[in-house]
DNA sequence: AGCTACTCCTGGTAGC
DNA sequence: TGCTACCAGGAGTAGC
C-alpha cells in the first residue's frame, strides 16, 4: 500500500515528467476518482500548468497556475492500489485507468486504480484541504519530547493513534508495525502510559524505517505498488514483522504473531514487544 | 471530544 | 473445474 515512502518515491520520479507541463485535456473514466463530478475537475485542471509537485502525508500535491497566477492544485491520494505514470500518447490505457491527463508535450499522465479507493481531485484551496494533518515524521518538529507530550493526552491504544493522519502524517499499516517492532513497543499499549524514553525510541524507529524505505523506493509485497517507472520497491526485503506471521523474529527467533487491532492486521513479536511496559532501571 | 465500527471496491485465494 | 465466500486496506463518516 502506498504510504509515506511510496508516495515520496512517486513524487520524486514523476516530478521531472510533469513540472512545467500544461494540462491540455482530461479523460475521466470513473467519476468518483475525481471526487464525484467530472465537470469541476475538468474546469480546474484543463488549461492549467503544473508548477510544483510535492508530498504532504500520503497526498501528492500538483500546484497549478494560470497566466502566472496561483490556480489551486490537484491532490492525489493513491490509497491502496492507485498508480501514477506518464506514457506516450500512443500507449493504450489499461483496464484500470480511472483518469487520464493529456500534457502539452504530447504525453499522458495515467491514474490507474484497481480498487477505486484512490482520488485525484481539483482543490481550489489546497492549504485548507491539508490543514488537519499531523506533523511530518521526517521533520525536526517530530521528536521525543513532542511525541511524549502528545501521547500523554490520548486514552487510546498506540497503533490506531499512529495510523491517525491527524495525529501523525504519513504512516500506514506496514510502517506502523515495522516501527513498533523496532522500538520494542506493543501495538496495544495505552498511549498515555508510554514513557519518555519509549517515545524517544519510537521516534528513532519511525525515522529509521521511513528513511530506509525511501532509500529502497518503498515496499512492494504484492502486485499493486510500482514506481512510475513500473519497478517494484525493495523495502519488503527488510520487513521484520509485516506479512511474516509464523516466521521467526529476526531478533529473538520467537514466532511473529498476527492479531487484529482496530480492524487492521497487526504483526508483532510478543517477546520483543511486551504488552506491559518493562520496568525502568532507574 | 475522542474513540470505535462501518463503508467504499475488487482481485486473489481458500474451501468445497 | 468452477463456483461462492471472504479477506485486505486508508480514511471519511456515523454512532456511542
Amino acid at each position: 500500500m502506498p504510504e509515506l515512502p511510496e508516495v515520496e518515491t512517486v513524487a520524486r520520479l514523476l516530478r521531472p515528467h510533469v513540472v512545467g507541463r500544461s494540462i491540455t485535456d482530461a479523460d475521466v473514466r470513473w467519476a468518483r476518482s475525481v471526487g464525484g463530478s467530472p465537470r469541476p475537475f475538468f474546469a480546474g485542471a484543463v488549461g492549467a500548468r503544473v508548477v510544483r509537485l510535492t508530498r504532504r502525508a500520503k497526498f501528492l500535491r500538483f500546484d497549478l497556475e494560470r497566466a502566472g497566477a496561483d490556480a489551486g492544485a490537484l491532490l492525489c491520494h493513491l490509497r491502496m492500489t492507485g498508480r501514477l505514470h506518464v506514457e506516450p500518447r500512443a500507449a493504450q490505457a489499461g483496464s484500470y485507468a480511472r483518469v487520464l491527463l493529456h500534457l502539452d508535450d504530447g504525453r499522458v499522465l495515467h491514474f490507474d486504480d484497481v480498487r477505486k479507493f484512490g482520488r485525484l481531485v481539483f482543490e481550489p484551496d489546497p492549504a485548507r484541504a491539508l490543514a488537519n494533518l499531523g506533523p511530518e515524521p521526517l521533520e525536526a518538529a517530530f521528536d521525543g519530547a513532542w511525541l511524549h507530550a502528545a501521547l500523554r493526552t490520548r486514552r487510546g491504544r498506540l497503533k490506531p493513534l499512529l495510523l491517525d493522519q491527524g495525529f501523525l502524517a504519513g504512516l500506514g499499516n506496514i510502517y506502523v508495525d515495522e516501527s513498533l517492532h523496532r522500538a520494542g513497543l506493543h501495538p496495544l499499549r495505552l498511549a498515555h502510559r508510554v514513557r519518555a524514553e519509549e517515545a524517544q525510541r519510537l521516534v528513532l524507529a519511525v525515522r529509521e524505517v521511513l528513511t530506509r524505505a525511501i532509500a529502497r523506493d518503498g515496499s512492494s509485497f504484492d502486485s499493486f505498488y510500482r514506481t512510475p517507472e513500473g519497478l517494484p520497491g525493495g523495502f519488503q526485503d527488510e520487513f521484520r514483522v509485516y506479512d511474516r506471521a509464523g516466521e521467526p523474529c529476526l531478533t529473538c527467533r520467537a514466532p511473529i504473531v498476527r492479531i487484529v487491532v482496530g480492524q487492521r492486521g497487526t504483526h508483532l513479536c510478543g517477546c520483543c514487544q511486551p504488552r506491559r511496559p518493562q520496568r525502568s532501571s532507574r
